[in-house]
DNA sequence: ACGAATCACTATAGCGGTAACTTTACGAAA
DNA sequence: TTTCGTAAAGTTACCGCTATAGTGATTCGT
């Protein structure tokens, strides 16, 4: 095994505890006892035990992020912000994968608990806050930050877009383009999907535009699964010609039901999606879509995590942010 | 804090050893001590320390995959399978991206192998053997495996896929149907890139091809760059009609080049990637592509580093696990 | 000149477990 | 009866590190 510090302590006839601070850079340690020890850790190729720093401290400097899906690229991207956020602030970051599964996630994050990580991101896959994964949490007093979706009732800190804004974003584009029957391919009954819902709707009201019931689809939200939403809405007597999409992979299996369809986009349907991940422009049709910062997002929520991390035992006051979104023009809705 | 092995016995009236051992399992304890003692633990929500554990063990149940990039979509699928497989082993896995960087690889897996992770995962932006990474590595007993690349004198474990089998299986497709002048956009100079390259070759030479030094473009390998790549051979005075990606991303960006010359796909030139990245299907042209499995990978790779690290410290022999592609013909090459 | 403060360092006591030995009790074998 | 084996505990000694409370020697204030 590699060595330790008091290896280093009986190599320079000192205490231990010397070592200790001197590394630490413990102010009651001279200047010169300090750069013998450090010299002397250098030469043993000296490593701290995180292990053993872990166990009198109770800091392991581990948070623990969970997201549903590590091959949707929006989470992909959270975890990137996040990482690049905690790294260079010595945390290590262990991701889990909740699998879009509410009990999973439970179990997962007691996992993580477990492991006494200081701190958890959760995007979570609950969506009331009366279940079984908050008593968890509020059981310990590990902090813990939620990002993009939103359970209802909850309280706590919290970072996301401004979900109904996107909404509003996309639909005032489409009809900024001159579409009058559109339809929007809803998302799962989270807050990003309710709040881009309520967008979509608020937008058209105050155009004075229909909202026919039947032209809000709920499909899923994966990949591909626009498709099946589409190919519903395409069956409407009144065909809708734009569509805002939940987000940018619905929006690309809506685009392939168009277009299977014989239908052009954004000719006959104008599109638009959300999220803007990165493969965005390279898809059938160039895709328009609110870009929602998602690597910000994971910074944001990883600088929040980090204050209530550093806070110590006294919890801060719960905080929300919302990034603003950007609308991002593309092909799929250029009809002007 | 949350209640202790200590609190347990105290409680029972017994030592705290039993406890231990009877939350083990051990077989020296009495059956009914053991109910007892499990019920105590059930009703104050005992929970294992393992930072305490993993002190005394020596076993931290983590372990650490590197990688050079979440956002892309093979490495996140190859996570994936990692997690699948390593977390009903009661494994943590920790994610750390290298950004493609060698020395900032070195560094991260230092930080993994400080935190006495049991083993690593690591898909290597290091190009050959003698770097400092493998010093760093081959100091430490831990295991690891590499995955995806495989660095120039490398002997250890690895698990990957059969790249040049790759490069021919795509070449060949593209010469049955029908392709006279077949180009390939290289990826980096790594293993899955020269192999894919050799395969490439091979197939050429097989049929009596030509291939041009020119034709043979090296772009880089991330998202949209197969779009520069492919604006260089597009102006080449012999054309291709066929293209063989190095993986879809640059496929991707390559058919973005083609059609926006006013070119056809697959009509004027036909192009193949590899990896089959989930959103394959949905781009301008679905895309022709080669399936790698690279969940398998990951599933493979963890099994691998599993059997390693319950091997004690006896190493293993070096183990090397080739995946077997298979062709997935979409429209982006489909010509007859 | 005498107590207080300062400096640089040390001794001790854990953190929450586990490994490796003992010990104890009790029935079976010699 | 004595010895022995075994089941079912208990003791002790760490794992590598940090927090806390000292220790002795020098410096300082009044």
């Amino acid at each position: 095994m590699s060595a330790r510090m008091k290896d280093i302590a009986q190599d320079l006839g000192v205490s231990l505890m010397t070592v200790s601070k001197a590394l630490r850079g413990h102010s009651d340690i001279s200047e010169e006892t300090r750069r013998r020890v450090v010299n002397r850790a250098r030469e043993l190729h000296y490593r701290p035990n995180w292990i053993a720093r872990s166990l009198v401290t109770r800091r392991t400097y581990m948070v623990g992020l969970v997201i549903p899906d590590l091959m949707h690229s929006f989470f992909a991207e959270v975890a990137k912000g996040v990482g690049r956020k905690f790294g260079p602030l010595g945390y290590q970051v262990v991701i889990s994968n909740s699998e879009e599964n509410p009990e999973a996630e439970a179990r997962q994050i007691e996992v993580l608990l477990d492991r006494n990580v200081d701190g958890v991101i959760i995007a979570s896959a609950q969506s009331h806050i009366r279940s079984e994964l908050f008593r968890i949490l509020e059981k310990r007093e590990t902090p813990y930050v939620l990002i993009d979706r939103m359970p209802t009732g909850f309280e706590g800190h919290y970072v996301g877009g401004r979900d109904e804004e996107i909404g509003m974003l996309a639909t005032n584009h489409l009809i900024d383009q001159g579409c009058k029957r559109i339809a929007h391919l809803r998302g799962p009954v989270i807050s990003p999907g309710s709040g881009r819902l309520r967008g979509y709707r608020r937008a058209l009201a105050k155009h004075g535009l229909d909202a026919p019931l039947d032209y809000v689809a709920s499909g899923l939200y994966e990949d591909g699964s626009g498709y099946e939403g589409m190919r519903k809405l395409l069956q409407l007597k009144k065909r809708p010609d734009g569509v805002f999409c939940y987000n940018d992979p619905v929006a690309a299996g809506a685009i392939k039901a168009i277009l299977e369809a014989g239908l052009t986009v954004p000719g006959d349907i104008a599109v638009i999606g959300a999220g803007n991940v990165h493969y965005s422009d390279l898809l059938r049709v160039p895709l328009s879509t609110i870009d929602q910062s998602s690597s910000v997002i994971g910074e944001t929520a990883a600088e929040l995590l980090a204050q209530c991390i550093e806070a110590a035992k006294k919890p801060l006051p719960p905080k929300r942010v919302f990034i603003a979104p950007r609308l991002v023009v593309r092909e799929s809705s250029r009809r002007k």
